[in-house]
DNA sequence: CGATGAATTGATGCGTATCAATGGATGTGG
DNA sequence: CCACATCCATTGATACGCATCAATTCATCG
């Protein structure tokens, strides 16, 4: 299934799944007023979880080519259907804590990190080359800011020499351990609770 | 598994859900800054979603009591986790909504309005009265807001008298539809693609 | 009844949205 | 092949919402 750019699919069946072939396809949520939330982006070879039942779009944000996938009952099907889902669900999460916690720079640090492992391609030591096929608005309602904002933020990115920009879907960056530092980490070990901490394991 | 206030579990086994039998547990993603985002609430009958491997915790925000429930592979316990964690995701989609495209008087109507389903009980017509054991600052780190604001907020719904608050933890809404007006609608159907609509279901 | 932690309220600053103008790239028709 | 239209990105001026800091009040419990 061929889509064009800005293209729409509602009502996924559901006894199949979407796999992106080729192209950039969001899954999105829009408003009455017409605000709009991209709550996940999907790259070529991955599967489009199947949560759009009503109330979710799904959009090509360029040329894109879909394929169907059936979900034949029996024969762990269920289990890969709950593979992806929990990947979708802890995706879900660390995009949860981006619009809840992170401000500005740090949510467009965060997206620039994430694309390049996924769509970029290596350059020099520790750089990435990464084309981005999407406008600064499809980046904005990913990341719940605007245009204009992501537009900005770029260019502070730009003049800190962190990121090239040279053209607007095109993002070399240089060094990724240095933008990675512009992201929040997570606390990983060593974080105290404030009470006890008790290890399920040994429930 | 008994558990008091502010009392964190971390590294959830594998091979076991956690069922909320008493209390309020949340699950939620600590930075190393401090800064702290509530992913989800799961209140007495709902399991834990077993996503929780390394980064995130899982916290009673009141005194609470935790079941284990042991997963048995084959049996359909596959079709029960897909379920579980689908649900979870389309909870946290619409969290991601609220977080990214929500100003802060939709967030907290919108949350008032979803726990008075889940913990409240009727009162007159269209009403509901709501115990909600949980402090300003965890409502606030849900809703990807700060305390101060959660409080003014809800001293602005008293003020228009679409809630009531006879102590800090206890909220009266006379009229759950009026509560419900201040948080947006999704769009439903009518709503236009860019360029073409295509239904799924005929591809 | 006093102590402690939470909630409320106020004053102020910062970050992002909004509105507006300009510039650049791409595509179309004369 | 150039002129023009269109769409997108950029940049600036300004407004508003929320965070921060601080002080006071309130609730709860020993």
């Amino acid at each position: 299934m061929p889509l064009e750019r800005g293209q729409r699919v509602d009502r996924l069946r559901r006894d199949q799944l979407l796999v992106v072939r080729e192209g950039l396809v969001a899954v999105s949520v829009i408003l009455s007023d017409g605000r709009r939330q991209i709550l996940c982006l999907n790259t070529p070879g991955e599967s489009i979880c199947p949560v759009c039942s009503n109330d979710c779009w799904i959009e090509a944000l360029t040329p894109s080519l879909l394929d169907t996938s059936p979900i034949n009952p029996g024969n762990g099907a269920m289990e890969d259907l709950f593979r992806l889902t929990h990947n979708r669900l802890i995706s879900a999460n660390t995009h949860l804590l981006t619009l809840g916690r992170f401000d500005g720079a740090e949510r467009v640090a965060a997206f620039i990190v994430d694309m390049c492992r996924r769509l970029g391609r290596p350059v020099g030591k520790a750089g990435a080359t990464l084309h981005l096929p999407m406008t600064r608005d499809d980046i904005a309602d990913y990341l719940g800011l605007n245009a204009e904002t992501v537009s900005r933020l770029f260019s502070r990115l730009k003049k800190s020499k962190i990121a090239l920009f040279p053209t607007p879907t095109e993002i070399i960056v240089p060094d990724l351990a240095a933008l990675e530092a512009r992201a929040p980490i997570k606390p990983g070990e060593g974080f105290h609770a404030r009470k006890t901490t008790v290890g399920a394991t040994s429930g």
